[in-house]
DNA sequence: TTAGGTGCAAACAATTTGCCGTGTT
DNA sequence: AACACGGCAAATTGTTTGCACCTAA
């Protein structure tokens, strides 16, 4: 019943938390590859989903998903440019927002915001709104 | 170039606009089925990514998408138990925080507000936080 | 008449699962 | 030894697309 050592989710979680760009399962198991050659990308789904029921990483959906090392309450942004998905930091409004929604009748145990527009380097370049 | 009308279009339209639960794609083809037995699934993907491309419906993504018809923006409350999606009244701060990511060096053009918890319904059922 | 729209089926892409051998405890 | 874990491939599920026909303008 209880959960074992695996050196391979050792390594899927390091790689989610060294990168800050939250991969998918798919970028994971394209890093780890080279340097574990028999590594299947059933074993990173199955890994990154047990951790994220676990609470030891965040799940972050959209049309793939993305995994979050961070789990602390934070806020993102999403560059729809060039479709990086990046962190910020928490916004001020962190706990109010909660107590609003809780006002409207709801129990709720957190929240998720995402931001979208041009991050300062695609900004940078030409992009017109 | 410019767009036709589509009788199909319509009713999928209204059907988005009338449910309140921001059905997916496969929701709004099973509602249509029996009114337009000759109706396909592809036709309702492809209109609806039509009309969330011209920003008259909004979308909402997951795990499966789904679509809103309230496109002016607002929030929403996701039901940890019964997985209903709805909607919340507006939150208190929702120009305070674009403008707080945007002192962070973003150029922001919108937000995604998700709060996640027990819907009142499944909250008064036997759900233990 | 002429694009745009539709139905249908095949193609895709992301994720899950069954099976069976392997590794941790 | 027991049972969680991993590899592999097949199966599911959500979504897109090619093509020939239909229909609004």
């Amino acid at each position: 019943m209880a959960q074992r050592f695996s050196h391979q989710r050792e390594r899927i979680y390091q790689t989610v938390l060294e990168r800050r760009d939250h991969p998918t399962a798919e970028m994971v198991y394209q890093q780890l590859k080279p340097e574990m050659p028999r590594l299947s990308l059933g074993t990173v789904y199955r890994n990154l989903q047990q951790m994220a029921r676990e609470g030891r990483l965040a799940e972050v959906d959209g049309p793939v998903t993305r995994f979050d090392a961070v789990t602390r309450p934070h806020t993102h942004f999403q560059c729809r440019f060039c479709g990086a998905l990046m962190d910020l930091e928490a916004m001020p409004y962190d706990e109010a927002l909660d107590r609003a929604a809780a006002a409207q009748g709801y129990q709720v145990t957190g929240h998720s915001l995402v931001f979208t527009g041009a991050c300062p380097r695609c900004a940078a370049q030409e992009h017109p709104a």
